[in-house]
RNA sequence: GGCUCAGUAGCUCAGCUGGUUAGAGCGCCGGCCUGUCACGCCGGAGGUCGAGGGUUCGAGCCCCUUCUGAGUCGCCA
């Protein structure tokens, strides 16, 4: 039980009282950091979330009932405190403190509410495993580097609505109960009691309604969008997150990247106070591949790809050999300074390699003493091996890695090796924000599931210009008109110019195996609408947890999100989900099917 | 679904080659203490070693199964 706090109001927050108020009555109110016991003196840090405030109460002049009171105060309590505002005298000051040169005396002290003992200390420096933190996550939010990125958070989303207001741009709510669209992502379904055995879709992104919103004359619409995919979580995916979404008429690519530019300069400027150089490095999907082997580099660092499948064309030497015959290629890196790395960690390197499906790495280490060690050296003359040395740049202390597979698993192990040597060599500094577009990315990808083209970004998405002849006779080859942005290896944000004419429209569907039939059952309101006088259109959406993310230095994005959930999607603090009673599901008309577990295939 | 790592006190962790009664720091409880601020000192409580099974004279440690969490691959138009 706690008690009442009526005829105290609060003053201060603890966080932004300062010296100029010395002398002056003054009431924060706020959580028990921490009670410090004297015997005769108790000091009690306040906290808030704007920071702590020291209050002390003496034992000697006090009033008995309100020492005996305060000394019964245990971390968490939550109290307002009444109190006359002092200087400390020297020495007794603490320089770690903002707040460190002055201290409440208490007058009047009420126990608002008490508190168990947490489970876990309400410290930035301690460390907590994450399904803990999330139970009590009204705990965990009390840290100081919690409260910091959800405020952040909050600094972002008003920019983003500031900034685009003033480029004209109009905030529009679209539905959460939406028509369920099954390409992509799998998706989040509702039952409707009123349609029996109906479900609506919750959307995976507000797409196909901005583009409707661009028919309807709206011109420049954004909204912070709340989006759901039914997939595995990541460190950066959550089931739920938040899209900074826009579309905009009557513009060109070079538009859209200008106003993002614009908008990504304003936020880290307003909300971090970093300055961010613009306009961004743009770069080819193909460029980003063959220098980076991936289509979100972080450029921060070297360690860049090279092709050497022309010097080795005519080696005897299998691995490349084989890879090189049956199309693929042979590339490297050379990691700067790791050629003494010991043979564990090179192997360990190799078992990196394999997770993206390479059979093996090859390597050239050659130690500081100069000495080259190498496992395929035996394969190579004397001269051929020291041309590859030489197109590697190779040099004392190097070690190159070499790939030889298809181009698919090259780029992917040697781009999964340079991050991983990154880490190792930690060449990365997170305060380091290093932006670019990658661009022209490939407009379909062939899969050898489903045994037809997919689109590697989304139905809507318009082929470039002098493409276009290619769409029958070469439809892989097609670049689309989309891009992404990129930030440190993270994509930050992606969209693309739409198609707004129904011949390539249909042409489209047509490539990914869609009938007439399939396309207007699924997204016929929106060829509907385009019948009406469509513009040109195009837009880009925005992970507004990854931006924030990496604004915050934090690893995961669940250290931005109030709310998160755990890897199996459930939340630990509610409980979600959870089976519902029977009552419920009839009149939803469902059946819940209990699978036998263990079904041995 | 696959792979890797982790699970020991409220929290974070140590625990050797399988060997007596499982430890530390922080937190918590009690006592002392008037200038602390990671207060100090003294004392104390607190353990199904994630769960189940097995091997063994003996299991926190080895084996099997399983649960939970994290990372990652697949997946994520």
């Amino acid at each position: 039980m706690g008690e009442s706090m009526s005829g105290l109001k609060r003053s201060h927050m603890c966080g932004e009282i300062t010296n100029a108020l010395i002398g002056q009555e003054i009431t924060v109110m706020g959580w028990v950091q921490r009670r410090r016991d004297l015997g005769q003196l108790i000091f009690i840090a306040l906290r808030d979330r704007t920071g702590i405030i020291q209050a002390t109460i003496d034992g000697n002049s006090a009033d008995p009932e309100l020492f005996h009171k305060a000394e019964s105060i245990r971390s968490e309590y939550v109290l307002a405190i009444k109190g006359t505002l002092a200087e400390r005298t020297e020495g007794n000051i603490n320089k770690n403190m903002k707040t460190g040169d002055i201290e409440i005396l208490i007058s009047e002290l009420r126990i608002l509410s008490e508190s168990e003992t947490p489970p876990f200390q309400v410290e930035d420096s301690i460390t907590v495993k994450d399904d803990l933190r999330l139970k009590y996550r009204y705990i965990d939010l009390r840290r100081p580097s919690l409260f910091k990125n959800i405020k952040l958070r909050h600094d972002v989303v008003q920019n983003v609505r500031s900034y685009l207001n003033s480029q004209g741009f109009l905030e529009i709510e679209t539905p959460i109960l939406g028509k369920s669209t099954p390409e992509g992502a799998r998706d989040y379904l509702v039952p409707s009691r009123v349609h029996p055995g109906m479900f609506y879709g919750l959307p995976q992104s507000p797409q196909l309604f901005k583009q409707i919103l661009m028919v309807s004359g709206m011109d420049r619409y954004y909204q912070i969008a709340k989006c759901f995919r039914d997939e595995d979580l990541r460190a950066d995916r959550q089931p739920e997150f938040t899209q900074i979404d826009m579309e905009l008429s009557f513009i060109d690519e070079d538009d859209i990247m200008t106003v993002n530019e614009g908008l990504i300069k304003e936020l880290f400027k307003n909300a971090l106070g970093v300055d961010v150089q613009t306009p961004f490095i743009r770069m080819t999907y193909q460029e980003a591949m063959d220098r980076f082997g991936s289509d979100k580099p972080d450029i921060r660092f070297g360690i860049e790809l090279k092709n050497i499948s022309e010097l080795v064309k005519d080696t005897e030497f299998g691995v490349f050999k084989n890879a090189l015959e049956a199309g693929g290629s042979v590339r490297a890196i050379n990691a700067k300074g790791c050629g003494s790395f010991p043979r564990k960690q090179i192997d360990s390197l190799g078992e990196v390699a394999k997770l993206f499906g390479a059979k093996g790495l090859a390597w050239i280490a050659i130690n500081d003493k100069g000495d080259i060690k190498s496992p395929i050296q035996k394969f190579f003359a004397e001269d051929k091996f020291k041309e590859i040395m030489d197109a590697m740049e190779a040099e004392t202390g190097d070690l190159i890695l070499f790939c030889a597979d298809k181009d698919k698993i090259v780029y992917d192990a040697l781009g999964a090796l340079r991050l991983e040597i990154a880490k190792r060599k930690e060449l990365t500094d997170p305060k380091d924000f290093r932006f670019l577009w990658v661009t022209e990315f490939p407009l379909l990808e062939w899969d050898d599931e489903e045994n037809r083209y997919v689109a590697v970004h989304h139905p809507f998405t318009a082929p470039m210009d002098e493409d276009i002849p290619f769409i029958d006779s070469d439809p892989g080859r097609v670049r689309a008109r989309a891009y992404d942005m990129v930030l440190n290896g993270v994509e930050l944000g992606g969209g693309s110019i739409r198609i707004h004419r129904s011949d390539i429209q249909e042409k489209m569907f047509e490539l990914l195996g869609f009938t007439k039939e399939d396309a207007y059952e699924r997204f016929g309101f929106l060829l509907e609408a385009f019948k009406y006088g469509v513009p040109p259109h195009g837009g880009l959406a925005f992970g507004l947890d990854r931006i924030v993310m990496l604004m915050s230095g934090a690893s995961s994005i669940r250290d931005v999100m109030a709310f998160p959930k755990v890897k199996d999607a459930s939340c630990p603090m509610t409980d979600a989900p959870n089976v519902v009673d029977e009552k419920q599901l009839a009149e939803l008309g469902i059946d819940v099917i209990e699978t036998e577990e263990k079904t041995e295939e």
